[in-house]
DNA sequence: GCATCTGACATACACCATGTATGTGATATC
DNA sequence: GATATCACATACATGGTGTATGTCAGATGC
C-alpha cells in the first residue's frame, strides 16, 4: 500500500478549503470590502488565527479564491482553443469568445474583473491577471508571426483586443438582452481583429 | 458697486479649496488607500472636523477630486473636437487622440483610470465617469446616424471603443517608447474604427 | 451697538477592523 | 512515554473612521 496521508494533514486541507469555499461565496455575494474577516471566518466555524494561518490574512485568502476563480476561467478558454488545432485565426477567435463566456460567468465576473483590481490594487492584480492577458499575447504575437496579421506591436494589438474584449463583456451581462447583445459584440470583434490584417 | 462677498464665505471657500489641492495632491503621490483623513487635514493646516463639514468624509473629497480632474479632461477633449466643425468622422478621431493625451497626464491617469474605481467602487465610478464615455457615445451616435458608420448598435461599439482606447492609453504611458507606442496606437484605433463603417 | 443667531470649524469619543504575539491541545516523532 | 511540532484559538495593541458635541468669529435684527 502506498502511504497514508497524516490525518493532521487531511484536517488542515479541510479547513483550507472550508477558508476558500467560504471566502469565495461572501466576497462573491457582498463584495471584498463589505465583508469583514471576522465575519467570513466565523461562517466557516473558524477564527482569524486560521485563517492567518493558511493565508496572509483578508488579502491573501482573496488572492487565493482569485487564483481559483481565474483558472478555472483560463482552463475553459484553453480548452476553446485546443479544439481547433492548425487554425490559429479560428484559434484566437474561439478564444476570445470563451472569454466572453467566462467573462459572463458571475464568479469570474465579480471576483476578477470587477473586485480584483479593488481588492488588490492595480498593480498586485496585473501581476496575478498576467496568465489570462498573456493568452491574448500570445494569440496575437503566432498570428502576427504566421502572417495572419500584419507585421505591427503584439503587445499593442493586444492590449486594444484585451480592453475592448473586457469591456464589452461588460456591457453585454448589463445588457437588457444579453444574446444579442453577445452576438453584436463578437461582430465587433471580428471585424477589429480583421483590421490589424 | 455690486455686492459684496462676506468674509465667511470667503474664509469658507479657501479652506475649501485648501482640502481640494491637498487632497488631489496626496491621492496622486500616495494612493486613496495609503493616506488617511487624518493625515490628510493636518497636511492642509486642519482637522477632519473641516473635512466632514465641506465634504462627506475621505471619499466625499475624492469624489470633488475626481470630478474636478475629469472636467479638466472633459474641456480638453472638447476644445479638441470643437477645432474641426462640419467633419464628424474628423472630431471623433481628433477626440480619441485627445483621450489618448488626457490619459497620459499623471493626474487623469492615476486619479480617474486607476486609483478611480478603486477608492470609488466600480459602480460610483461609472456613475461620475458616465459624462466622459457619454462623449464618446455621443460620436459614435453621430457617425452611425450620418452613415459614416454602418447601422449597429451604438452602445457596443462606443464600448468596444472606450475598452481599447483606456487599455492602449494605459500601455503608452507604462510603454519604454511613448511616442512611438502612441502612434501605434492611434493607428491601432483609426484601423478600428473603419472596421465599424 | 448690543444681543442673538448661525455657520465654520475643532475636540472628544465610540466603534470596528486589522495585524501580531502568545497560548493550547491534538497529533506526529523518537 | 516523553518531547517536539503543527494547527489553530485567544488576547491585545494599533489605527482609522464616523458622529455627537463644543466653541468662537462673524452675520443679522432691533
Amino acid at each position: 500500500m502506498n502511504a497514508v496521508k497524516p490525518r493532521r494533514e487531511i484536517y488542515a486541507e479541510t479547513t483550507r478549503r472550508a477558508l476558500l469555499e467560504t471566502g469565495r461565496l461572501y466576497f462573491l455575494e457582498r463584495g471584498y470590502a463589505a465583508v469583514s474577516a471576522e465575519e467570513l471566518v466565523r461562517a466557516a466555524g473558524l477564527t482569524r488565527g486560521a485563517l492567518y494561518h493558511h493565508f496572509d490574512g483578508k488579502q491573501g485568502l482573496f488572492e487565493a479564491v482569485f487564483e481559483e476563480v481565474q483558472n478555472e476561467g483560463l482552463h475553459r478558454v484553453g480548452r476553446a482553443m485546443a479544439a481547433l488545432p492548425g487554425s490559429p485565426e479560428g484559434q484566437v477567435v474561439a478564444g476570445m469568445e470563451a472569454y466572453l463566456d467566462v467573462c459572463a460567468e458571475p464568479a469570474y465576473r465579480e471576483i476578477v474583473l470587477l473586485q480584483g483590481p479593488v481588492a488588490l490594487g492595480r498593480e498586485r492584480w496585473l501581476e496575478l491577471h498576467h496568465t489570462m492577458r498573456g493568452v491574448l499575447l500570445h494569440g496575437v504575437t503566432t498570428l502576427i508571426d504566421g502572417g495572419h496579421l500584419r507585421e505591427q506591436p503584439a503587445e499593442t494589438a493586444a492590449a486594444a483586443l484585451y480592453g475592448a474584449l473586457t469591456e464589452l463583456s461588460l456591457t453585454i451581462t448589463e445588457a437588457p438582452d444579453p444574446a444579442t447583445a453577445r452576438a453584436g459584440a463578437t461582430a465587433v470583434l471580428r471585424g477589429f481583429l480583421a483590421s490589424l490584417a
